[in-house]
DNA sequence: GTCTATAAAGTGATAGAC
DNA sequence: GTCTATCACTTTATAGAC
């Protein structure tokens, strides 16, 4: 076969490149086996459904990015009791960055898959992700609480998700915005480059104080 | 008849609703029909096609808010030549509440359509809007752009597309994310409240300083 | 303008040969 | 494990009677 990689990781490989730019329902299983130049018969074969596809195509990143995002924050809080907002955010630009050595374009592709997720999401994949990765999220959110503690519980978990909401979607439109950003002000920004504008924007919404 | 309104309206009336809750692409003309208790033929009768339909949906909301919108933000600026941020964005929660007086939950309705649109897009939505109410967004731009001169237009243009991810994919899971909040913290919000929240955190993001 | 009936094309999934 | 062939179903859209 030399270079030609098993019908399971072709299979992965096209998906999740087309779920990441489409979406999920917008993305046949006959568009996915033609890219992956596999029978259709397949999918079936070795994932079981479309739905189970759509969750092993999140788990190959979940399972990479949450048990190092977790450590970096776990010797983050070691080494600085007192960690500004900032540091946590930037705390996750190493394990985002990456995931870019695991596969082309794989932290484009992943925070598109996860927005899609959340959006998209006919329940399964919420609750796949909270409870597969739930302690990850759990120990993030605390990090992040600890570190901004005048806002409330209830406050926080509005501003985590819009915080989200920022991130998935600048990443699903990163590929306009920066040829717009060349086009109109003559500046080349990759990936990193982007997720570092983010992160001040990000922690002085989440930071803001709470207006009576 | 009585109190039946005509086809062309009952199917407006119920697409609204179904795109606003499950997005376009997953809501079928079979399911819009019945629910509207029409014909499933009247709809390409009355608009032609579902990517029409999706337009019509969408400018029955845009024709109010756009000029309504405007002319706020003329007036603010009119009576205050140096209105913050907060003001800026806070002048848009008279014309989007209004909303709720056209129609049933019109707010929510709106705002769930358009962070549909941005997001599921397939082109012809991101199109529609900017060819149709271009100058009322650019407009609004440039008052926000006069109201934080401390950030250069670069980062400026970065900043309004991290603000509109926020609102967008806010508004898209607001439905959950409402009822997660109630779950968790017993907190009951409408959709001015989670307007109301969002506030303070686009504006914290669009003004804090650039770092060099 | 509204209806029935149906065309034409797509979907996920599977049985069964190899 | 991989293939062909096909099932059972859904989708948008339309022709033609009323």
């Amino acid at each position: 076969m030399a270079n030609r990689s098993d019908t399971k990781t072709r299979i992965l490989d096209a998906a999740e490149k087309l779920f990441a730019e489409r979406g999920f329902s917008e993305t046949s299983l006959r568009l996915i086996t033609s890219k992956a130049e596999v029978n259709l018969a397949s999918v079936n074969y070795h994932f079981g459904s479309k739905k189970e596809l759509i969750r092993a195509v999140l788990a190959r990143y979940l399972d990479v990015f949450m048990p190092a995002a977790s450590s970096e924050i776990v010797s983050l809080q070691s080494s600085d009791k007192d960690a500004s907002l900032n540091d946590i955010f930037s705390t996750l630009v190493k394990p985002l960055l990456d995931l870019n050595q695991l596969r082309s374009e794989g932290t484009r592709t992943f925070l598109q898959l996860l927005g899609r997720g959340y959006i998209e999401s006919q329940g399964h994949l919420r609750w796949f992700i909270t409870t597969h990765y739930g302690d990850h999220l759990t120990q993030f959110v605390k990090a992040v609480a600890d570190s901004a503690p005048h806002i409330p519980p209830a406050e926080m978990f509005w501003r985590l998700h819009f915080t989200l909401g920022t991130v998935v979607f600048t990443m699903a439109s990163a590929d306009a915005l920066t040829e717009i950003a060349a086009a109109d002000f003559g500046e080349h920004n990759d990936i990193e480059a982007v997720i570092r504008k983010v992160i001040p924007y990000l922690s002085a919404g989440v930071a803001v104080p709470v207006t009576a």
